[in-house]
DNA sequence: GATTCTGAAA
DNA sequence: TTCCCTTCAGAATC
């Protein structure tokens, strides 16, 4: 019988994972850590192994031939040489190129390699000499070290990835300890991933960090920091996580809120330990403006700098940790998919995959809370089908987004989670406002003044309001409580970060049976459906399994609330609706 | 000096 | 492709 395997390996380099077959959560756990997923329709999920994704696997411990038994063993029919011979070459370059101090010259880089005719070759790519790149011998080339990252930036863009052996400045000590009150250890993983970063005789001291929400990254970053006792540069998305930060170093760590600056727009403080966000370094008044802030990576000297939440590292801080590779980084994040494309900059510029804990694992051990996620298809009505008919594209993902029939499922599902405390998370702020209305329920949105906000959110978490109707906002604020249940009635038009986050929402372990439900809410035959399969994407990548129920008009008949009532823990499909 | 408002940028 | 939210700086106000 040859259906004794779950993948199907093609000669480009993708891969068929059957989402129905046994070995399917086998298959996926090995796949992650050395393909990206691409599509998953129903029935068959489609991975593809890049350059980049096998790169990342090689740093983080893999090696070709592991690879390759790993795909053998998964696939159905014999993988093909060519696949095999590709994956053996791509590794291969992983290595070949590395880069170290000249013994001599101070200021002078050394590029060697391993082979004779790869140095040929990069000399004949005009954009390796324009950066001032000087090839000395077969096997040998010099550059300033000033073009260090830039150079590794153009060599991965090659296809040519360089180990960067070419060391760190030490930075300005600075003491850091644990608190010793004897409350507070590192979890396994935290210790092991710290430990991946580590300066291991030159080979780490740079790299990513791929962790869920809520396994603690910060205390990750914090151990680094007690590891290398020196200051650190710390950069982060928005204020509120700024302020996260600064509370946790000041409650698990000896350093003083003396020594701990805020640099944002409220206060510009540096100190031995400055936490900043990325966009006050972004900032520019006018189109035109200088960026006056990006001086603060050379305010001190950094020994360490953080870059919390990477996939959204914007593109001037990539310009500006080019030149600052002698500094030492570490990136923390959930995701190394950016909407923008741009893994490759990640890769070179802060450091490659060093470690990662699939989201899966964590709710094995009990981490985090175990998700059920479930596509609910809402029918449109022939009127809205009518409307959509006869609008643009861009209107028609509008109309299906908002369609009214959404309030009739959400009140159902509410009715379903009786107890459960609620979140109704949504892109428009007219269809929230409807519900908000309908249900009775407050509207937290960007224009509710933070302390507003505050209150509801102290109200949601002591269980005076059990449903909550949230914007974007969810999206952003660090601070709104845990629930387990999220409603998703609109997202935006493919973000698989957004879903991650929203889902983030609910992963807080629960205190009775730690389960949380993610009801993702789409119209049927419409285009919102094309951008929800995106959207889903990376949480399928993560082994999550959206199972789809569907539902039916109310008033056409009586059995609209039929699909529900079948939930079952097995039921994959459910009944269908005419 | 602190708070609140505004527009611009992303 | 959108809409929405956040952030920042500077000005106005107490």
């Amino acid at each position: 019988m040859t259906k004794d395997k779950p993948c199907i390996v093609q000669r480009d380099r993708t891969i068929l994972l059957e989402v129905e077959h046994s070995g399917f959560e086998e298959a996926r756990e090995q796949l992650s850590r050395y393909a990206d997923l691409v599509k998953s329709p129903p029935s068959f999920h489609t991975y593809r192994i890049t350059p980049l994704s096998l790169w990342n696997a090689a740093s983080s411990g893999w090696s070709a031939e592991q690879i390759c038994e790993s795909l053998q063993s998964l696939s159905r029919f014999d993988v093909p040489a060519v696949v095999l011979q590709e994956i053996l070459h791509l590794v291969s370059r992983y290595g070949q190129l590395s880069l170290s101090k000249h013994p001599k010259k101070e200021g002078v880089l050394v590029l060697r390699c391993e082979d004779e005719g790869l140095m040929q070759e990069l000399g004949s790519q005009p954009s390796l000499p324009n950066l001032g790149l000087t090839i000395l011998a077969d096997m040998v080339a010099e550059i300033s070290s000033e073009r260090r990252g830039m150079l590794k930036q153009e060599l991965t863009r090659l296809g040519y990835p360089v180990m960067d052996y070419a060391g760190y400045q030490e930075g300005q000590f600075l003491e850091i300890h644990w608190h010793d009150d004897g409350h507070f250890h590192l979890r396994d993983y935290q210790l092991e991933a710290a430990e991946a970063f580590r300066d291991n005789g030159g080979k780490g001291g740079s790299g990513v960090l791929v962790l869920p929400c809520g396994a603690g990254k910060t205390v990750i970053g914090m151990a680094a920091m007690r590891e290398l006792q020196c200051e650190t540069l710390i950069l982060t998305s928005n204020t509120t996580s700024v302020r996260q930060w600064i509370s946790e170093l000041l409650s698990k760590t000896t350093l003083q809120a003396s020594d701990i600056g805020e640099y944002t727009g409220q206060r510009k403080e540096v100190r031995p330990v400055t936490v900043a966000t990325y966009q006050i370094l972004t900032h520019r008044q006018s189109k035109d403006d200088e960026l006056r802030h990006m001086k603060l990576f050379n305010e001190r000297s950094w020994g360490l700098i953080i870059y919390d939440e990477v996939h959204l590292l914007p593109a001037p801080v990539f310009r500006a940790t080019a030149d600052i590779q002698a500094t030492r980084r570490l990136g923390l994040t959930a995701t190394l998919v950016r909407e923008d494309g741009r893994e490759h900059d990640v890769f070179s510029l802060i450091g490659p995959k060093r470690y990662e804990m699939p989201w899966k694992t964590l709710e094995e051990k009990g981490w985090i809370a175990s998700v059920d996620c479930i596509e609910v298809k809402v029918p449109m009505t022939d009127s809205l089908k009518e409307r959509c008919r006869y609008a643009g594209t861009r209107e028609q993902f509008r109309l299906a987004s908002e369609n009214p029939l959404k309030l009739d499922i959400v009140k159902k599902l509410l009715k379903r989670h009786p107890h459960a405390q609620t979140l109704i998370i949504g892109q428009y702020l007219g269809q929230l406002k409807a519900i908000s209305r309908e249900l009775g329920i407050p509207l937290i949105s960007g224009q509710m003044p933070q302390h507003q906000r505050n209150e509801l959110y102290a109200e949601f978490r002591r269980g005076k309001q059990r449903i909550l109707a949230v914007s974007k906002v969810a999206n952003f604020a660090v601070d709104l409580p845990d629930a387990s249940v999220a409603i998703e009635i609109s997202g935006s038009f493919g973000s698989r970060q957004e879903e991650a986050q929203r889902l983030g929402r609910i992963l807080r372990p629960k205190a009775e049976d730690n389960r949380a439900y993610f009801y993702a809410l789409v119209s049927q035959d419409s285009r919102e459906e094309v951008f929800a399969l995106r959207r889903q994407l990376f949480l399928i990548e993560q082994g999550y399994q959206y199972r789809t129920v569907f539902e039916s008009i109310p008033n056409a008949d009586s059995k609209g609330i039929r699909a529900f009532d079948t939930g079952d823990e097995s039921g994959k499909e459910a009944a269908s609706a005419t």
